[in-house]
RNA sequence: GGAGGGUUGGCUGAGUGGUCGAAAGCGCCGCACUCGAAAUGCGGUAAGGGAGCAAUCUCUUCGCAGGUUCAAAUCCUGCACCCUCCGCCA
């Protein structure tokens, strides 16, 4: 969400970043609407003043007949009243439902574009490896070392199932426990957050597109029955299944006044996390690519309004990430991400993907986020300055390293010839026994 | 599954229909006293929005949403959350 001020000054500016992502917004709608709602508004708070007016006499009325007279007059400002407020309300409502729509400005170096196809390529690293025998993907490697059971998977929780079994398991407890322990050398404060919420989280974060959740667009999980609360009863309120742990870190700051002195706020997350994937029917619809849950450690960074320093501390999250890969040993590049593959919120956002052999191809193993203060006012997050005024902070986020899909790059990028998976060497001190390597069984 | 208590300003907490945006204390800010500080004394101190250069004026808000009433922190209904006890369970 942005200042309504900010977008009335700006309107050229901010319709042309709606052209630029792709969001098709009325905002003639919207300037009209915010004109009828300061006038309605106007309106209905001189009556408001009014009646407090006459409220206050009628303590001071001297008589019957002329309290009677007051409560008459009354009578008749209130009736006016109920017939601006809802009027009132209902242009609010408009108001407000399209203001959550209002995509964020973008940071002079993203990249115009009409579609994924044009996020650019800002930097290669490692070196794709080259086999001397013939090479398997990570499905088959799964299979001949017995750690990941996708059919299985299927039987038991249907479409992109999976059962991660055997040393497949301690890596991936690995691969989380070397994330998890990078952060906090880092400095980042660690938490298990929530993965069941409220909607005022993920709106908050702009994972809800618009004011309330809408299945058709939104690929969020939403729980079908209420759970029990401590008085029996079942829960009316919806609850919600986190696509990744940003959004429960973030709303753990909702509707709090920060201080400035102690920003940057630095906080990274393990979760299992849960995604519909309602947009990508089709896509990836072989192996362990694309799946509905998985486990990851975030990180997130809630800063001082500053675009500058925003812009350095969302890089240094980057380089988080870059670090991660050039440990592990993968081979990756980075895409800073264009206009149209931007969601809305979105000021400044890059990719990390990791190059897989056996699918052949780049696989996106992480995205940094730049939100400025977009999720801030959806989350109500505020701080206050050296000189006492009240700011909304600016929020960034990052991948620190999912489960899936690093877990796809580690198999295919380190099979050897005898079939078996040399484990990276910042992992093994994870592994039982301090493993080096993961043999077929047969 | 059962029984009860609660949600008020930065915090503790009083307030059961108008004099309440709200006592008192703590905290914080200013001033006095002091060489300085502590202690003490005096004064100030909720948030959000709107109009105005400003002084200032004004609207909304006592968990949230409705309702009753000329008038609601206070009465009624629903919802959310927190806590205590018993039972069951990981």
């Amino acid at each position: 969400m942005l200042d309504i001020k900010f977008i009335r000054e700006n309107i050229e500016a901010i319709k042309q970043v709606a052209k630029d992502k792709k969001i098709d917004l009325d905002f003639d709608r919207l300037l009209a609407v915010d004109k009828e709602r300061i006038s309605l508004r106007q309106e209905v708070e001189q009556l408001q003043a009014l009646k407090n007016d006459l409220n206050a006499m009628i303590t001071k009325a001297e008589g019957d007949e002329e309290r009677k007279e007051i409560i008459e007059k009354g009578k008749e400002i209130k009736t006016k009243i109920e017939i601006k407020e809802p009027q009132y309300k209902k242009i609010k409502e408009e108001f407000d439902a399209l203001m959550v729509k209002v995509p964020n400005i973008v940071s002079a170096d993203t990249p115009v574009g009409k579609s994924g196809e044009d996020n650019v390529e800002v930097g290669k690293f490692g070196k794709i490896p080259e086999f001397g025998f013939p090479i398997k993907d990570h499905i088959q490697l799964g299979k001949d070392l017995d750690i990941l059971d996708l059919e299985k998977g299927a039987k038991v929780a249907g479409y992109r199932g999976y059962y991660v079994k055997n040393e497949g398991v301690s890596l991936m407890m690995a691969m989380m426990m070397y994330a998890l322990n990078k952060m906090i050398e880092k400095g980042y404060a660690p938490m298990i957050p929530p993965t069941l919420v409220k909607g005022s989280a993920l709106f908050g974060t702009g994972y809800f597109k618009g004011l309330e959740y809408d299945s058709e667009v939104d690929e969020v999980y939403q729980v079908a029955s209420g759970d029990k609360e401590a008085d029996g009863k079942s829960s009316k309120e919806k609850k919600f299944l986190v696509g990744t742990a940003e959004p429960s870190l973030l709303a753990y700051y909702s509707d709090e006044v920060l201080k400035e002195e102690n920003l940057p706020l630095k906080v990274c997350g393990y979760s299992q996390c849960y995604r519909s994937e309602i947009g990508s029917y089709g896509k990836d619809t072989r192996g362990f690519y694309r799946v509905h849950e998985f486990m990851k450690v975030e990180q997130v960074v809630l800063m001082a309004a500053d675009e500058e320093a925003s812009i350095k501390m969302h890089d240094d999250m980057l380089a988080i990430s870059k670090e991660i890969h050039d440990e592990l040993g993968l081979p990756y590049r980075v895409l800073s991400i264009c206009t149209a593959d931007m969601s809305a919120g979105k000021f400044r956002a890059f990719d990390i993907e990791a190059w897989m052999p056996g699918l052949d191809r780049w696989g996106e193993t992480g995205s940094a986020s730049n939100f400025t203060d977009w999720q801030a006012r959806r989350l109500n997050v505020k701080y206050v300055d050296k000189d006492g005024e009240k700011k909304h902070v600016y929020m960034l986020n990052n991948t620190v390293l999912p489960s899936p899909r690093p877990f796809i790059a580690i198999l295919e990028n380190f099979q050897q010839a005898d079939g078996s998976v040399l484990i990276p060497e910042v992992l093994r001190k994870y592994m039982p026994g301090n493993m080096e390597k993961i043999s077929p069984k047969k």
